[in-house]
DNA sequence: AGTTAAACGGAGACAGTCCCCGCTTTTCTT
DNA sequence: AAGAAAAGCGGGGACTGTCTCCGTTTAACT
């Protein structure tokens, strides 16, 4: 799975090149950043730009490993700070959070966690799915998450209520209430 | 607000066919149907169709109207059928399912609940937010609902719902179950 | 230095959006 | 009924974005 063969210098210099642009437009004009545009960034041809990246998806993963991995060792750190059940809420809100700060993140998690997506168990996916089983299952295990959920579904209704938080005029400031309302349900307590 | 001055034969002629045809068009090919193709459908030219509905939003919000008054009756029969609270539950599955199964619906349905959207108060959005509370309030009247939840909240929740039922392959299915897990709440009963 | 295979780049084919403005159709007037 | 004014039509074309193809360049290895 791993780079059989390294990469010619000048193929691994305009890689990286491509990640640097790519992190600023995205951050700049969104998920739908023009793709020549990150080329001419980048100061390399289109070509260059979909060899190395095949698709927008693609490009989006790339951009965004990093960051899907340090939400993956949150998880751990959290895990270790709070009781499993206030974990799990805790990483839910930190990964809402993302998704909605980080322009561009929404729709790799979203694909991450789609069944039957073209792209066969990205790297993202298999972190994002890994941190939620450990979470979920200690949840499980401690009684304080109902044992009918997969972690699967877990991710899913945090990237729905992500969603609904979005479409807030100040995003950021409805993710707490609405993953509690998930979290506690709408019935009154 | 009403049309002031009549239209003009070939206009209303015009303006049904774009009708009829971003219909088949969207439901055929989804929300980011060719507009160019829906005008060439409906056998009139570009211009005509960007005249008549100046954005993609205004196209579909014409085409789907008729769906959203009737989801606005919908909530009053059920009412009538069920228990505040499972009234608006049910309400909230109709909704998710209408979301998920009509094609173009969903930006529409979005858009209606976003805070500070361009289009100021559009038909749709007033109709869902007055369906929604009569509905919420009834529920918390009963005391089946919390307090603390504005009928607008609920409306995203839901939108939160449907776009995590479609992340799974099976969109409809989940419906139900993501639901009853938001108004159940993720702990145990 | 020479050879080779990998990598480059950007022109160009294609698709979509949207506007502009000369032309046609409808409607109004008398 | 005929002519004028108003309303509406439509498609050409500018623009933006995607993505591929292939002649040229360049790194890597002798």
């Amino acid at each position: 799975m791993a780079q059989v063969k390294p990469m010619r210098a000048d193929a691994r210099r305009n890689y990286e090149r491509l990640l640097k642009a790519a992190a600023e437009a995205f951050a700049e004009h969104g998920e739908n950043a023009s793709l020549d545009d990150i080329a001419k960034r980048a100061g390399v041809g289109s070509g260059t730009l979909y060899r190395h990246f095949p698709t927008r998806q693609a490009l989006l993963e790339a951009t965004y490993v990093d960051r899907i991995e340090a939400l993956g060792e949150r998880a751990d750190e959290i895990a270790k700070e709070l009781s499993p059940g206030e974990a799990l809420v805790e990483w839910l809100y930190e990964v809402c959070v993302r998704t909605t700060e980080v322009r561009g993140l929404k729709s790799l998690l979203g694909s991450a966690v789609t069944d039957g997506s073209r792209v066969e168990l990205t790297a993202c996916a298999t972190h994002m799915k890994a941190a939620a089983e450990r979470l979920v299952g200690a949840a499980q295990e401690e009684g304080t998450l109902r044992r009918d959920v997969e972690p699967i579904d877990v991710l899913r209704l945090a990237h729905g209520v992500a969603t609904a938080s979005e479409l807030a005029k100040g995003g950021g400031s409805h993710v707490r209430r609405y993953l509690s309302l998930l979290t506690e349900g709408l019935r009154p307590g």
